[in-house]
DNA sequence: GTCTATATACTGATAGAC
DNA sequence: GTCTATCAGTATATAGAC
């Protein structure tokens, strides 16, 4: 909508994207980033009403691509076939565009998105998105399989110790494994 | 050592541990705790000379016993069998006494813990279980699944959703997703 | 749209009495 | 071993000038 002089919001996402992952929500503060874009604390408060809505704003986006996600889920049929094409389209989500940013936030400040609001909604998506890997079976196994499965794409990033691998190829690998465990649900 | 009155000391690690999981470390202020026990912040710097002085008191023993794993699993040969031991000795001590409650904790704060000590010696720790757990096979696929493996037996706490199932069910589920992971390494 | 100035409250931590 | 009193620093947030 309105940018006025140049993204100042943009800039102010950005920043505070990288230092909440970086450092932590809590340990992140808006002089820190007001410093870091040299503008005023006050400045900030123009653009964003509160702290935790700077982190809502860049949330919501992630939000609605995960609810395209299930609810396309939901109507196909509960095989194997859909399950792989379920987490072949999360992982082009996660590996496309900022959001790999987004996803690093998440999984870096999960105690205090439990009071956000944000964060409140986000762990509801990845839930319902599990239950929708395991869909047809409910097993505990199964149960644990579909969260592996989400874990395999997330963790692709760190657990992978490799200098020199580009972002497709730990794709490939995080959907290697994850087909993996799929397999073994609902058989 | 000296206990005092009651153990003042354990009574500050319990309460201490369980507000750090649940709202974050770095949420959770002092006076917090100390309302919670019904003494003064200054009571509590008797015990503990800071902050996170009160993490490091929780962690140094859980280091302990990972360090004894670590040992144990470099002296094996780098076999199959031995990754199931290990995971299965690793699931033995998640599982046993007050133990999860740290990993719970370790789980719920990992951006925080990049700052203390304490949390980077665990971290290190993690690594050089993963790396044990793929010994003889350092392809990026071998990486990913025994991290997993060590997320299987993480997330059986919360990742499974049944109401009724007991400590050793989930432990025994967990382990037979970790079994399959582990199966696909060094073949 | 960005500023200065300020309000208010809480933080971790210390000194020293009891 | 626990207290009172207090420190200096920082936090989020607001009011109002420019």
């Amino acid at each position: 909508m309105s940018e006025g002089t140049g993204g100042t919001r943009q800039r102010i996402q950005a920043v505070a994207l990288e230092l909440f992952t970086e450092q932590g929500y809590e340990k992140t503060s808006l002089r820190e980033i007001a410093e870091r874009l040299n503008v005023t604390k006050a400045a900030l408060y123009y653009h964003f009403k509160s702290k935790d809505e700077i982190v809502t704003s860049f949330v919501d986006d992630r939000l609605r691509r995960m609810d395209e996600l299930i609810a396309w889920a939901a109507e196909q049929p509960a095989t194997l076939e859909t399950r792989r094409a379920l987490i072949g389209r999360y992982a082009d989500a996660m590996f496309a565009g900022e959001l790999p940013k987004v996803m690093r936030f998440f999984e870096q400040n999960q105690t205090v998105l439990k009071s956000l609001v944000a964060g409140q909604q986000m762990r509801d998506r990845m839930m319902r998105l599990a239950g929708e890997l395991c869909r047809g079976d409910d097993s505990p196994a199964a149960q644990l399989r579909a969260a592996l499965t989400l874990f395999a794409v997330h963790s692709s990033w760190f657990a992978v110790r490799a200098p020199d691998i580009s972002d497709d190829e730990r794709k490939k690998i995080a959907l290697e494994v994850a087909d993996e465990l799929l397999a073994k649900i609902g058989s």
